[in-house]
DNA sequence: GCCGTTTTCGGCCCGACTGTTTTCAGTCG
């Protein structure tokens, strides 16, 4: 059982334990392993020969190392089964609605045995939910409304999911004789926030006509899956455990470039590309261009040969969404797009001073390692008190601490001075000029729930933006728009004003907290507005996930001489809103 | 359930905001 799996079961436990009304310290406890197990780098299956090993991760003691030690044995939990006997394993998905905790969940179940979205939208429509305490037509309609949006995106999995599934999967292909190219196509290769289904698509020697079956046979027996849609001559389809689909197919190398052209996409990208076949006088399919006249093969190896035949520039999968990008590669005037080697900074992270995991030298280190030439450490402040937020005085500290780390450096990395501020209820922000003052990066972020008009909600941002010490607007559209019901911004109004301010804007690149989406950052930068892209690490680890922003950044098209963090150390403090 | 120069109990990140309350429970970060 892999880690990632062992951390679900554990997180779900810690959830059902919620419901039922368990010590929450307990649940914390199941929470911290989950974590634990997470982001470490070691898998933990290979460690189930020695406790004392399992004993060392902390947030790992005796009852949480004998669970891991079950879940490799039997694939289960036992304190999870026996929660699951008692409730339902959809109400895990009733959590995941807006204004959904464990209290409302066990009431529903208590009061109306409800368990499911599903058996939710109905009760509401039936109106039974009219009687419960704490139900008024406000919270009633909360609802209605987190479920509409919930529909809409259920079904997807976010954009690592599906690559961590998709890695797997190709690691497991490459290892048969004879698949010697195995890819990715699909939303998740255009780089999409979120991917419906994998497209994973394999060719080699193995992949020959007289010899494909074998290559079907071994694609259909990769054990982790869960149902077996379809096996055909040379398409495998099958869903996980986590419900996620795969497509599998194995195509002789003759028809490889076709064939991602072909099932990358999108729709619109393809059916505007297959007209203009048509015009030309070829046909597109899966398999091949071809002329329609005496249908002799044009193209089909490689993609390059296929846009070329069609008089066109190879064009970068995240851009093939039917946005102009088909004009340009006939024009020959496609951007060059920014790439993950052009980010020499990161310039929003965390430490154990509030709710990371590492030091200040740690982080460091690692964004040494990784090749940066600087990094902000941006801390929470005083507001998010969850995360043991820094008030003036400890801000202060961390700061002649973090300029220490600056020296012990020796110029092999910068680190600069900051903090991460939260926008309070008046669009204040929650410490003080003279402290602010010190930092060399202020991000000012949306954390905290607000539920306000639309005109409120902006003015807000717009009053925390105008403070003269914030450099960049964290988390412009208050992180998670997608989920959150209630959070309703201006987005133009906020970014028209950050770029008359020179307030830069942040696109996160953290997979569960994309926020803003490629139209959003399209239209920063028709505005006008200076951009970085920063992963708000709170673990070294987590900085490799900067590549996910960077994807999200090439979706809008945006090069790199359009984000401030591929600059130079100097000259992105120097390109930074002036400090009063 | 984890953790411990205070070792085998008693701590464990906490404050803002909302809706439905007429004093607070639940959710969120």
């Amino acid at each position: 059982m892999d880690n990632r799996t062992i951390a679900q079961l554990l997180g779900e436990t810690a959830d059902l334990l919620e419901i039922s009304n368990a010590d929450s310290f307990r649940v914390r406890s199941y929470r911290r392993a989950a974590e634990a197990v997470e982001s470490s780098t070691v898998q933990l299956s290979t460690l189930c020969s020695d406790v004392k090993k399992l004993l060392e991760i902390p947030g790992i003691g005796k009852g949480m190392a004998a669970n891991i030690l079950d879940m490799e044995k039997t694939g289960s939990l036992p304190l999870r089964e026996e929660l699951l006997a008692k409730y339902k394993p959809t109400m895990l998905e009733l959590l995941k609605l807006p204004g959904m905790g464990p209290k409302t969940v066990a009431l529903m179940w208590d009061a109306l045995q409800v368990g499911s979205v599903e058996e939710l939208e109905t009760a509401i429509a039936e109106g039974r939910l009219n009687n419960l305490p704490r139900f008024g037509a406000k919270q009633i309609e909360k609802l209605r409304k987190g479920i509409e949006d919930h529909k809409k995106n259920s079904g997807r999995f976010l954009i690592d999911e599906g690559e961590i599934a998709a890695e797997k999967i190709i690691a497991y292909l490459r290892a048969f004789p004879g698949l010697e190219k195995v890819e990715v196509a699909g939303s998740l290769r255009r780089g999409r926030e979120t991917v419906g289904d994998l497209d994973i698509l394999a060719t080699g020697p193995a992949c020959a006509e007289n010899l494909v079956s074998a290559a079907v046979d071994y694609t259909a027996a990769y054990p982790p899956i869960a149902d077996l849609i379809a096996k055909g001559q040379n398409k495998v389809s099958f869903r996980l455990r986590n419900g996620l689909q795969v497509d599998v197919r194995l195509l002789p190398e003759s028809s490889y470039g076709a064939a991602m052209q072909y099932f990358t996409g999108s729709k619109m990208h393809n059916v505007t590309v297959r007209q203009r076949a048509l015009k030309k006088g070829y046909t597109l399919s899966e398999y091949s261009l071809a002329r329609l006249d005496d249908g002799s093969v044009v193209a089909s190896a490689t993609e390059e040969e296929i846009y070329a035949a069609l008089g066109l520039d190879w064009i970068p999968p995240e851009m093939r969404e039917n946005n102009g990008e088909i004009e340009a590669a006939e024009q020959h005037r496609l951007p060059e797009l920014i790439r993950q080697g052009d980010i020499r900074g990161d310039v929003h992270m965390h430490t154990i001073a509030t709710d990371g995991k590492n030091t200040i030298r740690e982080m460091a280190e690692a964004a040494l390692a990784r090749g940066y030439e600087y990094i902000a450490i941006t801390d929470h402040s005083k507001n998010l008190a969850m995360t043991n937020g820094l008030d003036d005085a400890r801000a202060l500290e961390h700061v002649r601490r973090i300029r220490e780390v600056d020296k012990e450096m020796e110029g092999r990395i910068r680190v600069f001075p900051g903090i991460e501020v939260d926008i309070l209820g008046d669009g204040a922000v929650d410490l003080s000029d003279e402290v602010l003052a010190q930092m060399d990066v202020v991000v000012a972020s949306v954390h905290t729930l607000f539920n306000q008009p639309i005109e409120e909600m902006t003015a807000r941002v717009i009053r925390a933006i105008e403070n003269p010490y914030v450099r960049i607007l964290g988390h412009p559209t208050g992180r998670l728009l997608l989920r959150r019901e209630g959070f309703q911004i201006d987005l133009r109004a906020v970014l028209e004003r950050a770029s008359a301010l020179g307030v830069a804007v942040e696109h996160n690149a953290y997979p569960d907290r994309l926020d803003l989406c490629d139209r959003d950052l399209r239209l920063a930068k028709e505005l006008g507005c200076r951009i970085t892209v920063n992963t708000d690490s709170h673990h070294t680890s987590h900085m490799e996930k900067m590549r996910y922003g960077i994807r999200q950044l090439r979706r809008a098209w945006l090069r790199k001489e359009d984000v401030l963090n591929t600059l130079h150390p100097e000259e992105f403090l120097a390109a930074l809103r002036p400090l009063p």
